[in-house]
DNA sequence: AGTGTTGTTTACCAATCGGTAAATTATCTA
DNA sequence: TAGATAATTTACCGATTGGTAAACAACACT
C-alpha cells in the first residue's frame, strides 16, 4: 500500500548480528552499524525502532542461523555426538583462532547484560534451554542404549558448564594452546561418561 | 616537599574497584568514578593517569585483597580445599545474590577486554595462574597422600573450567536455583575424585 | 491523475564520553 | 618569610553517544 522498502532486511540483520557479535554491544555505535550495513542511521531506527531492538532481532538471527544448525547435530545423538560437538569447538579455534576468538554472540550478550534486559534475558534463557536439551537428549539417548554412566541431569549441567568454561577462555584471549588443551579435557570428560570407560573420570589427555 | 594528598589514595581505589567490578569498565563513566570517591575527575587523572590506569589499579587491589585471600585457603589443602571452595560460592549465592552476580572482577575485565590491552591481559594471566595454582597445589598434596584418583594436571584445568563457567552463568543472570545446581554439580566433580569414591564421575546430586 | 502511506534522506539534537589547561591553595625547604 | 613544588579546584574541551524532526521520494489504491 506505500513505498516498498529498498533494502534486504535479512541482509542487513546479518551484518548487524556480525557486528554484535564482533565488537559486543556497548561497545558498537550506530556509526558501525551504519558502516556495516551501509544503511544511513535514519533507515535502521526506522525499520528496528532502537539500538536494543537491532541487538534482539540479531540474537534471533544468531539462534536461528548459527545455534541451531549446530545444536541439531547434537540432538538425540549420545556420547559421540557431545564429545564431537567439543571437538569441533577444538577445531573451529585451531583452524580460525580470530573468530572463534569472538566467543557466541549470546554468552557474550547475556555476560553484558545480565539480568538488566528483560527482552536480552529471554533469548539468553532460550539459548541455555536450546544447549542444555540437546545435550541431555543426546545423554539420554545413549542412556537407552545401556552406554551411558552417570546421572543423566548431572551430567548434562556439566557439559553445560564446562562449554561456558570455554567461552570464558575464549573471549578472555587465553592463548590458543590453553583453549584446546581445555577442550581435550572437555572431551575427555565425555568419553569418561561411557559406561565401558575406565574408572577414572579423567584420564590424562 | 611539596603539599600533600589529602585523600586516601587506597579508599579511592577501594571504591573504584568496586565501582569497575559492579557495573564494568565500559558502563561506569568517570563521573561514575567521581561519585563512588568523592573525588572531582581531575583529582583522579592527577593520580591515576587515565580510566585504564585506574581499572589497573583496582584489579591490582581486587587480585590482593579479594582472589588472593580466597585462594589462599585452597592452596596445599586438598580435596577438601577444593571442593569447600566450590561449597563456599554455593554459599555466597545463596546469601548474598546481589554480591555474586556481580561475579569476578578480572574474570569480567578479562571478557571485557580480550587481548586488547595488554596491561589487563598482563593481570588476567596472573589470575588464571594463581586459580590454577591453587587447584593444583591443593591436588598434588591430596595425590601425595595416595588419595587422588586421575592425572593431576587434568583435574586441575577442569576444576578452572567449571568455575569459568560459574561465571558464566552467574553474570548471565541464571536463576539462582540454577546456580546452586551447578555448584552441587561442581562439588560432585570435585568429590568424585577421591580415591576411595566410587565408579562414576558424576553422581546425582 | 490525485492522494494517502510509507521509505529515504539530510541535518540536526541534547547528553555524555574521556580528558585537560589554568588558576588557586597548601605545604615543605631554604 | 620567600620561593619551589605539588595538590586541588573550576571550568572547559572536542568528539562521540543514541536518537529524531522534517523535508522529500516512491509506491498502491481510488
Amino acid at each position: 500500500m506505500a513505498r516498498p522498502r529498498e533494502f534486504d532486511t535479512k541482509a542487513a540483520i546479518e551484518s548487524i548480528c556480525d557486528q554484535f557479535w564482533s565488537d559486543g554491544y556497548e561497545s558498537t555505535g550506530i556509526a558501525d552499524l551504519e558502516e556495516a550495513t551501509g544503511l544511513a542511521r535514519a533507515r535502521l531506527y526506522a525499520a528496528f525502532g532502537s539500538k536494543q531492538g537491532m541487538l534482539c532481532e540479531a540474537i534471533d538471527f544468531y539462534l536461528d542461523t548459527r545455534i541451531d544448525v549446530v545444536f541439531q547435530r547434537v540432538d538425540n545423538s549420545g556420547i559421540d555426538g557431545v564429545a564431537s560437538f567439543f571437538r569441533r569447538f577444538a577445531m573451529m579455534n585451531a583452524e580460525n583462532p580470530e573468530l572463534s576468538k569472538m566467543g557466541c554472540l549470546v554468552v557474550n550478550s547475556m555476560i553484558e547484560f545480565g539480568r538488566s534486559d528483560p527482552e536480552v534475558a529471554v533469548r539468553s534463557e532460550r539459548y541455555r534451554e536450546r544447549v542444555r536439551g540437546a545435550f541431555r537428549s543426546a545423554l539420554a539417548r545413549e542412556a537407552e542404549d545401556g552406554g551411558l554412566k552417570g546421572d543423566l541431569e548431572s551430567l548434562t549441567e556439566l557439559a553445560f558448564m564446562m562449554l561456558m568454561g570455554l567461552y570464558v577462555s575464549v573471549k578472555g584471549g587465553a592463548p590458543l594452546e590453553e583453549i584446546e588443551r581445555l577442550c581435550g579435557i572437555a572431551i575427555g570428560v565425555v568419553e569418561s561418561w561411557r559406561a565401558g570407560a575406565g574408572v577414572y573420570a579423567v584420564d590424562g589427555a
